[in-house]
DNA sequence: TAAAGTGTATTAATGTATTAATACAATAAT
DNA sequence: ATTATTGTATTAATACATTAATACACTTTA
């Protein structure tokens, strides 16, 4: 089942509409979920999570801005298949700043280049395998 | 004039704390700022940037709770010369959740491990070659 | 010691964000 | 066609964030 997938704490501090927007993400840059997925319908995935339909429906309609997903009225919501909205330009625009974030924040916690440059590559080789596990598997179990 | 090195537009959305935040941090980031500088007082700065002295002295003591500046009441502010308040490995591990982060922003922006790589060279290499600049100079200009 | 310069704390006004209740609109199934 | 299923839009209640006004407390300097 892929509600077990998601889990939102209502005294986090942090707006369950944006727990599950990032949870749904991780869920599609972990191959969890794959493109051409259909997502539960708000009111159910709602009820599985114990929150308002509206708070379901905001994640979706966002993360469709985002062009993440794909939502059509009266028949569901999709993992998008095709690429982003966004063009190859601006999707590089928006990594580069927020990689340029990443790496003010740590100078500031006084790391080194070397340092960071082996924090990157140990956390994209993580991912790396994290795509390659995901890739043969298909449904939502 | 350190004033320069800083603009906040009250219409950005972003409120005007966290825009002084960001820029301060760029500021120490790139080495405009050295440990042991001397910071504007908040109401000069407030004044220089037309916003209620509130405004700046909100920024000053949360980058002071970052460990990223030192406030001594009836002195001044000054940016924090030594290691900052975290411990190393509890440093690590913030880096690491940014990190992760910028992956999966990026891996649903259908960006492979090979182009991350290529641009956070990229950038890393230009945030090498501007902390190298910032180096050997001294003041506020 | 008085005055000026500095950061800090308290309070209030205002705007914004979050969530829910409810009704609407489009599609699919029968 | 009718009904059930699905996403969408509107409104309101509530809480939180942001900024400003003002007074306070500590340090330096004359």
């Amino acid at each position: 089942m892929i509600y077990n997938w998601f889990y939102l704490n209502p005294r986090s501090g942090v707006p369950l509409y944006l727990q599950l927007k990032e949870q749904l993400k991780m869920a599609v840059a972990g191959g969890v979920l794959k493109p051409g997925d259909r997502l539960p319908p708000v009111r159910e995935l709602a009820a599985a999570l114990s929150v308002n339909p509206n708070t379901v429906a905001r994640a979706y309609s966002e993360l469709e801005r985002e062009g993440l997903l794909s939502s059509e009225q009266g028949r569901g919501t999709f993992v998008r298949a095709a690429e982003p909205l966004l063009g190859r330009e601006e999707r590089k625009i928006q990594v580069q700043g927020l990689i340029d974030r990443v790496l003010v924040e740590a100078f500031n916690l006084r790391f080194t280049p070397v340092e960071l440059q082996e924090l990157w590559g140990e956390r994209l080789k993580a991912w790396e395998t994290r795509l390659q596990r995901g890739k043969g598997e298909k449904g939502n179990e």
